[in-house]
DNA sequence: CTGAAAGCGCTTACAG
DNA sequence: CTGAAAGCGCTTACAG
């Protein structure tokens, strides 16, 4: 025997929906809708009763019709210049879990280091009306720029600190910390510390500016080593012959990334020279292995981490519509001064 | 004077719509929406005027609407157990290249090995409807597995191969790979060789598999070192010192991923054991900065950007419903030796 | 090869 | 505090 009335109608597609729940807890679908979202002003017991539904029925509501009435998805936008350096990885990995945490799913797009790259990839995840950005850095095209402001969109820029207007940042300053591990060095006596650097991006460059300033008159700018190649082991290890085959007297090397410091740490062990003794390194950024060289290297550690989780919160806030009193968040930078200086 | 006529009707949103697009073509909007998507079965010179009108209205579409009305996403899920390992991001970066350009975006999420961890992600962004799923080897919960299947959408496996019904996958034997390097060694003459791992995640225990199968009846328990932390160099530090504790005898060690074989080659330096001559060290993975230790890390290269890449093309094609001759990829893998043993 | 109709599943105003 | 109506922007059958 077949059911005797016909059950209530349901969509083509098999799908339970809101309407389906609505109408198990007894109440319209404008309700429910509400009382999903936690939207106050629905009374108790319809919540109650519209949460049991979707229990029972195991509910699942759809991006896509959300994103579709509301304009506006679930989804942030988290744009890095690469994967290959650990430095992004700890910032992804803490501001996407704290994304998720409160609701939100992320999509990461790698610029690789190229203004074009990031404008494209701008170009086709604002097409899904995002609900965030987080962004590395101020340096982008025009264009760019404009498709960010011109969206709409909340967005947090990670790693810079930059005051104006409508502008959310969480970083801290690169150029004092190229400053600070400088005027370090400065202290413990080295006179000619070279500054080697790869990539050369923003953050780089801002580095360099702070060790220019540390030396002050006594900055020589033979001894500025700058190579656009990606940084590596092996490109610390070259960069390394090259500093002391230029310029034989420098006692100090500061490196603007720990994977070049750490190279030339395995070259200068490979080629019998002594450090600090002969000359001492530094690196940036405090990335995993650091402390394992021989000597242990001599690092500033940036707060990645924190810049990740802080970054996501405040756009979090940002994308509630909550205020937000601090835009422009300085996380600082602590210098590791371990044996290589 | 205003406008004579009242101008076409626009949505409450201000947004270029299909719909301008198709009146601005003079076609209908399913044949706007036909010439869009490049549905063949459209008259060339309506295709022309649709693209024409595109361009003028700077139109742009949305995917909410497109993934309501199609019940399909134009989003790859891509799910991989850390980014803190250089593998998975060789691996990440080829698959999300070859998915960009073929117009799939990637969300990518991080199980943090957590068979639970892949089994919420999997709820929350199955929610989404992918037009795919990119998963990291074969174990995995009951649960996320039916989950899988479930939903229908096409699913391609990464790193390991397995035959079976509807599955595809594109990977490497890593018990292979195990047995290859351990042979290796014996082919040297080593004789009492250990294995050092951490993590204990399936694949590494499938190298194990490897290991002991080579040995045959010289496989010795003792010598094996299994430690579920997670793989680092100061863990292959310690590591590297238990195994010469416990195992005084051993002449070589083959530890499961480079990130600890470096850690004890480095370890090895600091305590003045000669490597290889008192004890060899092997490594798998051939990550980054192998080559630049002293001595140079033998191990294992594994395919992981080419897999990136196949695995990417195959799940293409499942997308597009195409046909896929090979389910089953085997890219191989290669010993490189190195001076390390 | 082209189109009119209906619908995907939700939310936004607008009422009450 | 709750709801009926309309609409978000596209695509899927179904015709012709």
């Amino acid at each position: 025997m077949s059911q005797p009335s016909a059950p209530k109608r349901r969509r083509a597609t098999g799908r339970v929906t809101l309407q389906d729940v609505a109408v198990a807890a007894g109440v319209s679908p404008i309700t429910a809708s509400r009382a999903l979202r936690g939207e106050r002003g629905v009374a108790a017991d319809l919540v109650e009763r519209v949460q049991v539904a979707v229990r029972e029925l195991g509910y699942v509501p759809d991006p896509a019709a959300r994103a579709l009435a509301s304009a506006k998805s679930n989804q942030v936008v988290l744009l890095v210049p690469l994967l290959s350096n650990a430095l992004f990885v700890d910032l992804l990995d803490a501001a996407q879990r704290t994304l998720l945490q409160a609701g939100y799913q992320s999509m990461i797009g790698v610029t690789h280091y190229q203004p074009e790259e990031e404008e494209a990839l701008l170009r086709t995840y604002l097409m899904n009306r995002p609900a965030g950005l987080l962004v590395t850095g101020f340096d982008r095209t025009d264009t760019a720029r404009s498709l960010l402001t011109g969206s709409g969109v909340p967005c947090v820029h990670l790693m810079e600190n930059r005051a104006g207007d409508g502008l959310y940042s969480v970083g801290f300053s690169q150029e004092d910390a190229g400053r600070a591990m400088t005027q370090a060095l400065m202290d413990k006596g080295y006179q000619r510390i070279a500054f080697a650097a790869a990539q050369l991006d923003p953050r780089t460059l801002q580095r360099a500016t702070g060790y220019r300033a540390a030396l002050g008159d006594r900055h020589d700018p033979r001894l500025e080593f700058m190579d656009a190649a990606p940084s590596s082991f092996a490109l610390g290890a070259q960069m390394f012959d090259r500093v002391l085959a230029d310029a034989p007297d420098v006692d100090a090397i500061f490196f603007n990334n720990d994977d070049l410091a750490q190279g030339a740490l395995l070259q200068a062990l490979r080629r019998g020279i002594e450090v600090p003794a002969q000359v001492a390194v530094a690196g940036f950024n405090d990335l995993i292995g650091g402390e394992q060289m021989l000597p242990p290297l001599s690092t500033v550690r940036t707060p990645r981490g924190e810049i990740g989780l802080k970054a996501a919160e405040m756009l979090i806030a940002l994308m509630r519509g909550e205020a937000v009193e601090q835009p422009c968040v300085d996380l600082g930078f602590e210098l590791l001064m371990r044996g290589s200086c």
